[in-house]
DNA sequence: CGTACATGTTATAACCTGTAACATTGATGT
DNA sequence: ACATCAATGTTACAGGTTATAACATGTACG
C-alpha cells in the first residue's frame, strides 16, 4: 500500500481535487516539525498549510503517526542520497571513504535534530512491519560495501565485514546521538565530534589489522 | 481516603495531605510507562493510581513534561547504581570491567526499551538546564574512571582518557540504540548484541596499544 | 451520460492538558 | 488553645487535539 513516499499522480499534479495532497501533507509536516523543533504540531496545521480541512489528512494517512512516519521515511531517502555523495569519487574501500561516510551521518543528523526521534525514537519500533524497514538500511549497504573493500585490502578478514559495518555503524550512530544531548560537549570539552569519529574510526581499524 | 504511610522523604519531599504525593506520582508514572510502553499515559491516570484528583499532579509538577523528567532522573539515577554493580570486585581498568559496563550499559537499555526517548529522546533537550544533568553524567565518570586505569596499565597515554571513555561510551550507546530499532538482528543475523560489544571493545582497545 | 469511487468538508464525539476558584489541613506564633 | 496562613487537594471547566461519521463533489470510465 504504502509505496514509498510518491503517489506517482499525473504530473501536472492537479489531477483529483487537490492533486497530490498526500505528498504536500508530508512536506508540510516536514516543515512544521523543522520550524517547531518537535513533533508536537497539530493535523489541523499541516492540513491548513496544504490548504485543506481538518479531516482530509485522514484520508491518506491512518493516523497522525502514520503521517510521522512518511516523513521518517523521506528522511532516511535523503540521508542514502547524501551517503551516496559523501564517497562519491573516493576510492572504494578506503578509510577515508569510511571516515566520511561516517562524517555525512553525523552531520546530517545534528543539523537535523528535530528529526532524530522520528528516524530513531518510538516511532521506529513500530514501523518494522511495514516495507520502510528496507528503506531505512539501504544507507546500511553503502557502508558495508566500503567496508568489504577496506577488509579485502587489509586482508582482516577474520571477521565477517557485516559484522563490523555494524559495529562502525553503532559507534558512528552514538556519536550523533550523544551529540545531540550535548553529552559530547560536556566531557569533552573542545573536542569536535568529527575529531572523535576520525580518531573513534582510526583506531577500531587499527585494531582490525591487529591479529589478535 | 487513601493514607499512603510511607516516610522515607528527605528535605524536599512534603508530608502533607496524602503525604508523598510527588513521588507516589513518579512511581505511578514510571509504571504506567512500562506497562503501555510509552509515554502516552494520562495525566489522570497516574493522579488515579496515587489515589487523588486529576488537577492534583500540578501541585507538584509544572507540567507532563515536568513528571516525565522527574521520571527520567529516576530512570539514570538507577543506571549508575547498576553501573556500580557491575564492575563490583572487579580489578580496576582491567578489559573485564570496562566490558562488564557496557554489558551492564546494553542490558539496562535492552530490558528497558520504554525508558529510551524519556532518557535520551526529545525531552533530553530540554533538560540541560536543570541540575539533573549532574545526575545524567555519574555513570559516565564511572567508566572514566575505569578507562583512565586501564590507560596507566596499558602506556597507552598519548590520548586522554576522557576522550577514550567518550568514544567507548558513544560505541556502546550506539549497540543499544541499534538493537532498539530492530537493526542488530536484521544486519547482523544471529549476533548477539552483548558479543557485537564484546567484540568492538576489545578490537578498539587493541587499536589503542598501537603506536600508530 | 450516469454510476462508482476516491477525495474533501462539516460537525462532532471523546479525550487530554492545564488553570481557576474553592475547600481543607497542618504548621506556626501568640 | 486559637487564629491565621500557606501548602495541598477538589471540582468545574476552558481550550485544544485526534479521529470518525455523515454528507458533498468531482473524476474516471463503461
Amino acid at each position: 500500500m504504502t509505496k514509498m513516499t510518491t503517489h506517482t499522480e499525473k504530473d501536472t499534479g492537479q489531477a483529483y481535487h487537490h492533486g497530490d495532497l498526500r505528498n504536500a501533507l508530508i512536506v508540510a509536516a516536514a516543515e512544521l516539525i523543522e520550524h517547531s523543533g518537535s513533533v508536537d504540531f497539530a493535523m489541523i496545521e499541516a492540513a491548513r498549510r496544504a490548504g485543506v480541512s481538518s479531516a482530509a489528512p485522514y484520508r491518506h494517512f491512518k493516523s497522525k503517526d502514520a503521517l510521522l512516519e512518511a516523513v521518517a521515511e523521506l528522511a532516511f531517502y535523503g540521508l542514502t542520497e547524501v551517503s551516496r555523495k559523501a564517497i562519491d569519487g573516493m576510492q572504494r574501500g578506503s578509510e577515508e571513504s569510511i571516515i566520511s561516510l561516517g562524517r555525512n551521518y553525523i552531520g546530517y543528523i545534528v543539523e537535523r535534530p528535530q528529526f532524530y526521534d522520528l528516524m530513531w525514537g518510538d516511532h521506529s519500533l513500530r514501523a518494522l512491519d511495514s516495507g520502510a524497514a528496507e528503506l531505512k538500511s539501504n544507507g546500511f549497504y553503502i557502508l558495508k560495501d566500503q567496508v568489504e573493500a577496506w577488509c579485502e585490502a587489509a586482508g582482516a578478514t577474520q571477521e565477517d565485514p557485516q559484522e563490523i559495518a555494524t559495529k562502525l555503524w553503532a559507534s558512528v550512530h552514538g556519536l550523533a546521538s550523544l551529540a545531540l544531548n550535548g553529552h559530547i560537549e560536556r566531557f569533552s570539552e573542545g573536542a569536535d565530534i568529527y575529531q572523535l569519529l576520525d580518531g573513534l574510526t582510526r583506531t577500531f581499524l587499527r585494531g582490525l589489522k591487529q591479529t589478535p
